[in-house]
DNA sequence: CGCGACGTTGATTTGCCTCAACGATTGTGG
DNA sequence: CCACAATCGTTGAGGCAAATCAACGTCGCG
């Protein structure tokens, strides 16, 4: 199960033996049932988690609305670092939006292996990087596109998650109401 | 001038002489006139910029309509991730708002500095969790304030920069037109 | 079967945008 | 030093896209 954590980060850093030996023995497991929350706001994120199989869903509740950030499929890491670095409450929730395993590493474990071994300093700055860089784009799409436009990209990039996730939480993921996607695929089919 | 950026630095990380030394070599300083493209949209970025006195603005030309995404003032740190990381072109402009001075730090000696001290591959990891931490609290406020609550909190947050910075500009930030702007802060003051 | 969750559709409202005009201020050239 | 233009913020009128409110059909499931 580890063996696909080491696969992907190969193509970031190379590890020695003693290194991945260090790395495998603080990954933990998790299975999470159907709508199971991982992360609760008010709670602190005491871990990164890297999605073995499944789907999560990141987002914010504000009064009682729930506006969706994020989802976390297969192969996909989550953390709310905000919480993670600070130690301060998350103000975030993420939700298995099916059955889920994941693998966690421990924010204390980490800790011990930045120290211990610089190379996986490197591949922190680097997952940082790519994460700063994938929330930027997300940034462009929503300041820079129509909701439309937006769908089409999301339906172009990611056309799998149209199939998994309820329609409600891509509208709120495109930062609309689901009535308005349910109008816009209208429009869009119409006019094929 | 150096000086500031190591006082910054020392909050992060602890340089010993050789370190120190190294990290002051790579430095070079630039000039920049009121209205100045420090980044051009099409240009590849390739450093990253200690903002020493003055104030830049991040901004997309969407068809000819510029929508701002952040400012940087005094002590701010700029480099467009995506463009720096990949080498590809950016798809971002960069301006100096007024007269600035800025100290740079080039990618390939950054990359050299990076393979011969891991004290900053920690530096870097850590800062690229900072600008994903502020890139994340934009979102949020994007996507769970109403311009009004936006406007606020940036009164609230970054109040001299209101004194800065044409409205319009502040405008673009919140994501709403100058108009609206103007509309909201008289119907703010009617209120108190 | 009956209930709840989900997507769709219609009617209406609303908040922001667009377009336009107008002062105030700043800066510039004669 | 003043006339003039350009820039910027404000205000008003009107339009429009998405939100809101409401109702209904379908599907899956206890």
């Amino acid at each position: 199960m580890v063996d696909r954590i080491l696969h992907q980060i190969s193509g970031i850093v190379t590890l020695n033996d003693t290194e991945r030996a260090a790395f495998v023995a603080i990954t933990s497991f998790r299975s999470l049932r159907k709508h199971e929350l991982l992360l609760r706001a008010g709670d602190v994120c005491r871990a990164i988690t890297f999605v073995h199989s499944g789907c999560l869903r990141l987002f914010y509740n504000i009064d009682g609305v729930e506006n969706t950030v994020q989802f976390f499929c297969e192969n996909a890491w989550h953390t709310d670092y905000g919480s993670f670095l600070t130690g301060r409450p998350s103000s975030e929730n993420t939700q298995a939006l099916e059955a889920c395993e994941v693998v966690q590493f421990h924010r204390t474990d980490l800790e011990q292996l930045y120290l211990q071994h610089p190379v996986f300093e490197r591949l922190g700055r680097i997952s940082a990087e790519n994460a700063f860089m994938s929330l930027g784009a997300r940034n462009a799409m929503l300041t820079n596109q129509t909701p439309e436009e937006r769908y089409q990209q999301l339906a172009h990039d990611r056309p799998e998650l149209l199939q998994r996730v309820p329609q409600y939480h891509i509208a709120s993921f495109l930062g609309i109401k689901p009535e308005t996607l349910s109008r816009i695929r209208k429009r869009m089919v119409s006019r094929v």
